[in-house]
DNA sequence: GAAAGAAGTGAATCATGTTTCACTTCTTCG
DNA sequence: CGAAGAAGTGAAACATGATTCACTTCTTTC
């Protein structure tokens, strides 16, 4: 017995698994998952392709944690948007125009999450990140049905649909080639459409 | 010039070819894409993996015709419920309600269509096929707007949510190892969803 | 400062499946 | 039939990029 782990050394480690998906986030923001192998992450975070593999067992792995770590700023975010006070309509506008928004403020990275062709093994993950936003809905959802504010509805269906319209109305203004399109206007209609879609307000005749 | 193709050489080779697409297909249907290489492709077809290669230049566009001959009678079917006559909220229903069923039938064949993770190659190829769904959405909404029976609004836009909103609430489901779920309540709660998404008819007051 | 345990290196290896190609077989036509 | 042009064969080559590993360097402890 010669060597333990010290403080100093175990801060240093987490510093390193941070720089690394620090710098595989960049790499993804700028290159997209395409431009982004495991030794130019690596070398973005000033260490050896061996070394990686220290920290991350593979590649899945490593993009696991890069794209839940992506997501999860704009998960909070939304959750934050979901957790103002208002009514439950209220409330889901917010989240999408929040989401919309964001998407399409840092588009190439945004992409790269949604709709950017990944391997297999990476897109399966891929699936897993949506749903807290699903996850989201279904609590406003809920809580609305609870109030008396949303026809009785079957939550789960209601939110994966809100989130499928979500990622593939973004998809064609965010992907590269798209020519530029009024972003308010594509915010506000999508907004309107999931407010729509939750039903009309219980009790009003028909 | 000694050789010619001859009328029965040619019938023979669109028979060749024709056969190639048609094992693809069945193997995807059956095996998912994942387990669909061109060397098995090529045994199912009764031919070499070198001839499959005289047909079609790579494995991306074997899959491209592949992909769109699968989708293409759902296509087909989906169009001919758009055509049917009556107002176009009916109409738009009946497509959804066509399309679901359709794709929970045929499970694991719409799940490597819609959602089985693929190489990045054939899923840029993917987001294509989408296309004439939401165009058959676009005919409909827009029939809709002139008609006076769905207020205006960004056609584009909405029958692009819809799209995404029937792939991602039907890709849960449609996994492979999803449990059952049942599927009547699932396509009229669809269908309902996306007729209630294009908002109230025209003239009504709030 | 020496031993022991970790961490780091990066060129070589490996895995996976697509794609090629030198060769054979088939088809047409004078 | 024989020449010429196509189509078919399938084992081998290749491409890509993740992963390994024999070795070096660093850290800790006594």
């Amino acid at each position: 017995m010669a060597y333990r782990r010290t403080e100093t050394v175990v801060a240093r480690l987490n510093e390193t698994r941070e720089r690394i998906v620090t710098a595989a986030l960049k790499l993804v923001a700028s290159e997209g998952y395409a431009g982004t192998g495991i030794p130019a992450i690596a070398a973005a975070a000033g260490l050896s392709t061996g070394a990686l593999y220290r920290y991350f067992p593979s590649k899945a792995e490593l993009f696991d944690e890069v794209f839940r770590r992506g997501s999860q700023r704009e998960i909070d975010v939304c959750a934050a948007a979901a957790a103002e006070p208002g009514p439950a309509r209220k409330r889901l506008a917010r989240v999408v125009e929040v989401f919309a928004r964001r998407a399409l403020k840092g588009r190439k990275l945004a992409y790269a999450l949604l709709a950017e062709p990944v391997d297999p093994l990476i897109e399966a993950e891929r699936l897993r990140y949506r749903l807290p936003y699903r996850d989201i809905f279904i609590g406003i959802i809920e809580t609305g049905i609870r109030e008396g504010e949303i026809v009785a509805q079957d939550s789960v269906l209601t939110a994966s649909a809100i989130v499928g319209a979500l990622n593939e109305a973004l998809i064609g203004p965010l992907a590269p080639q798209a020519k530029k399109t009024d972003h308010d206007k594509l915010i506000s209609g999508l907004a309107l459409f999931c407010v729509q879609a939750l039903g009309p307000m219980p009790g009003r005749k028909l």
